[in-house]
DNA sequence: TTGAAAGCGGTACCAG
DNA sequence: CTGGTACCGCTTTCAA
């Protein structure tokens, strides 16, 4: 059995496909009016073949998908979901809905969800990049067509942004470490991206804030990695297997951290007596950890609701100027930093 | 600017709109040629301005939209991002696009998202339903127009299904514990779904577990509660509080477990010697947990996977019977369980 | 080798 | 009050 149409609903009626639609859009309030019996003729032949308007063929007529798309890195960190968890509220609360895709860390993808992202007309699309520069002659269509695009990220940008930065955030955490009398301090770099920007601001801090206390940064604390749990247990086993291990870590984000946790913890060594660790996002299970994590939270549901505000705004008015909405980051001090009890 | 379009690609190759579809569908190796001067000049023109084919215009002649819709029950279950990631990987692999839905536990949602989705005109749907009965009538109408629909669940269905059992799982769960001298063993059945059916095999295996050693169901070691971690923490502490607290707790799902893990944390109690754990999903984290989390695995992924498969095949064969893969749980002995040292 | 035109399923204008 | 019809952007048959 096929798809029933509006013409299957007009013929069971005995009324024209115009009838119909009329009927359906609630149009008869306006000019067009219709009698209350063929209105119920219509709904009835509506209910009994289960029709369902067919959503492309609308979009097609009228330009507008009531769709907004979201493209997120991966689906394997929980700060992600925490985002698409802020835009869906958003956007369904204006009855709008989200396709959402994720670029799997791989480029390639990346540029295809954008790419099918934008050929569904979508109404808007908010754009978590992780390779930023393969996509930027897509968005440059984009914004010439109008259509509104928001990313989410931490550098300004020249269109709307949902920005946050973790600046503050690092520059509390290195601030914390070295109250606590924190001297050799890791850092554990891990980035599922050739983006240049991406975690710099965090790198940044860590340097500066060495330096302010007369310290170097020594290279062999610094451990490059990538973004599954597992890698950022390896990366840590790198660093405390060292001859002068540090005594505080930095991890850039909390699912990396998980796995430096649990390193620690196969080495029976104490968090924090013997290694303090802070990390980055506050995911929902951060507070939850034995001990629980010290970290810098990014409310990724914030985020996603404003990337999705600015959406909005820009479809009721697009010739705005570009806006941002910037959202802070802040330490959470939780169980596993401490003082330094032995060197 | 707006969106440019075949003909405007026409126009400036200086051809007609058929060349133009001609020349980026291949068709040219097929019956119709086209000189390789024009099909250079329209390449050139499609490049110039930026065309991308309009994908609702596309499957609106062509009847297809090489898109799989996905719903999920919530965002905050990495469980079921799990999922998401399997049916994402096989999906891809075929060419074609997932479109995720979330029902956040909301029965409305989930109607809306299915209807929704439905009207998309989506090739197939992948459905991880929590308030099942909502939604009979609209899953029976795709099944009639011969759109594949599978479920992903516990319970045998008339539909394609990609199922997986916690019998087997909560079986031995009761086995393990028993084994290890526990008598009393508190359950938190934690299901956000008023879905009659989902939790039971677990709940079964319980009582006929307690039976199986002469011991009867003490209804005050079972707490029903939420989904959020939250929730779990809560209703551990409600059985941990009790004048003769259990020794072991099942727990419903990992993130439930979470949460109690954190509540007997607190009381300064020790995982696993006063207390046992055992919990359902094997969700990333729970291998990364101090101690590791005792858990039954189900295959996320595996799942997804298995039901992006069905999906292709009933589009390759769409009057084939019911079909349906089995996905077994099987129980993971980690840190959290131990034997009973002090009653 | 290229172009004209029908139609996919709706919407909305205009005429009856 | 209702029906005819043009059009949204693309594919594909048929004719030139």
């Amino acid at each position: 059995m096929k798809r029933p149409t509006q013409v299957d609903v007009a013929k069971l009626a005995g009324v024209s496909r115009a009838t119909v639609s009329y009927v359906l859009n609630d149009l008869t309030d306006g000019y067009v009016s219709i009698t209350e019996e063929t209105r119920q003729r219509v709904l009835k032949a509506v209910e009994q073949l289960g029709y369902q308007p067919d959503a492309m063929a609308q979009s097609l007529r009228s330009g507008t998908t009531n769709t907004i798309g979201l493209l997120i890195p991966d689906m394997h960190n929980p700060h992600y979901w925490q985002i698409a968890y802020g835009v869906e509220q958003e956007v369904r609360s204006k009855g709008f809905d989200v396709m959402l895709m994720s670029a799997s860390l791989n480029p390639d993808h990346e540029l295809h969800s954008v790419q099918t992202l934008a050929r569904r007309r979508i109404d808007g699309l908010i754009l978590l990049l992780t390779f930023f520069d393969h996509v930027h002659k897509e968005i440059e269509h984009l914004v010439q067509q109008r259509k509104p695009v928001v990313l989410i990220g931490t550098s300004p940008s020249k269109t709307d942004i949902a920005r946050t930065s973790f600046k503050e955030g690092a520059v509390e955490v290195m601030k914390h470490l070295l109250e606590l009398g924190h001297r050799r301090i890791g850092l554990i770099y891990g980035v599922g991206t050739v983006y240049p920007d991406q975690g710099t601001d965090r790198l940044i801090a860590y340097r500066q804030g060495l330096q302010s206390m007369g310290l170097t940064t020594d290279e062999s604390l610094i451990q490059y990695c990538g973004t599954t749990i597992d890698e950022g247990y390896k990366a840590a086993t790198n660093l405390i297997d060292q001859q002068l291990p540090p005594t505080a870590i930095i991890v850039i984000n909390d699912m990396l951290a998980i796995g430096v946790m649990r390193a620690i913890n196969e080495r029976h060594l104490n968090i924090p007596d013997d290694v303090s660790i802070v990390s980055f996002d506050d995911i929902e299970v951060a507070a939850y950890l034995n001990p629980p994590l010290t970290t810098v939270r990014v409310d990724g549901e914030a985020l996603g609701r404003a990337a999705s505000q600015l959406i909005f705004k820009r479809l009721e008015n697009p010739t705005l100027p570009p806006q941002e909405i910037f959202i802070p980051s802040q330490l959470i001090i939780r169980g596993t930093t401490g003082e330094v009890l032995h060197k």
